[in-house]
DNA sequence: GGAAACCCTGTAGCGGGTTTAGAGTCAAGC
DNA sequence: GCTTGACTCTAAACCCGCTACAGGGTTTCC
């Protein structure tokens, strides 16, 4: 098959096909005479985990790390494990601090429906606010930097 | 004040002060004689607005918006409103995709557990699984593009 | 007067692709 | 046979939001 069809196959672009190649996840196909990449079986295999992978969030280094398991004697199960509750982690870590923001940014809203009858706009007050001149103060004061 | 610091003051690497120059969200500031940069207390404002607005997560596109918004003769506190909302919006789906995605993750752990005493890794073949095959076959029967 | 700590400009790199430019190939319709 | 259009090729630039150089000049401290 050629590339426009393994794209179709396995729902990828085209143009990432080729740079999944040039990245040394995908191996580098046979050609035609006329130059053109053709895939067969094993490809659309790969890639599908790779995709697989990547809409687990997963960066090309990990992806790399298991294919290079799934390839690998036996048995790395505890490596492939590890590797996932590394990612599992970052992925908490990440919803926590989305989280945060999004608590952060309906506070700020809220300053908007209360403030609406008012002169002028809550919210950019807010994000103004815990005003410059005690942070510029600090700053002159200690430009005694290192120490003194 | 020299760019040095600026960056204490809000907690801002150099570099990024003058990233932020060169991509219009500081004003171009006054130069001493050798050419340094000297700043006073609108720009610690400013700069610092922009932090908070980063620290929620905002694109540098949506920050300038604010600024003009923040600039502009009075009240466009709607529209302020209305890009948070859409901000939140964006934060709110993300949050969605990453708790599917933790959910998934979990499950492929559980999987590594459950057949751990087994011959292989479970993790390996739940990624490799809905097999290419048929994908293959899908792409290869279907090689009629367009009508047909 | 010399070293350390600051400042300057300009450029390249990160990840994970996407886009563009310019050229070649192939099948179908006239 | 010839043109159109859909596909393919390579190489390089672009995206975001910085960060990190390299290779200078300036200021400050002892």
């Amino acid at each position: 098959m050629k590339i426009g069809e393994l794209a179709q196959a396995t729902d990828t672009p085209v143009e990432t096909i080729r740079f999944y190649e040039k990245e040394g996840l995908l191996p580098t196909p046979a050609r035609t005479e006329s130059n053109y990449r053709i895939y067969g079986l094993e490809h659309v295999e790969r890639l599908m985990f790779i995709r697989r992978c990547r809409s687990l969030d997963m960066a090309l280094d990990e992806i790399r790390a298991l294919l290079r398991f799934k390839e690998s004697p036996q048995e790395n199960c505890g490596g492939v494990g590890e590797l996932l509750e590394d990612h599992l982690g970052h992925v908490a870590q990440r919803i926590r601090e989305l989280r945060a923001l999004e608590k952060q940014l309906k506070g700020l809203l809220e300053q908007c429906s209360t403030t609406a009858a008012s002169g002028d706009c809550g919210i950019l007050k807010e994000l103004s606010s815990e005003g410059p001149a005690r942070a510029f103060k600090r700053a002159v004061t200690k430009h005694l930097h290192g120490t003194h």
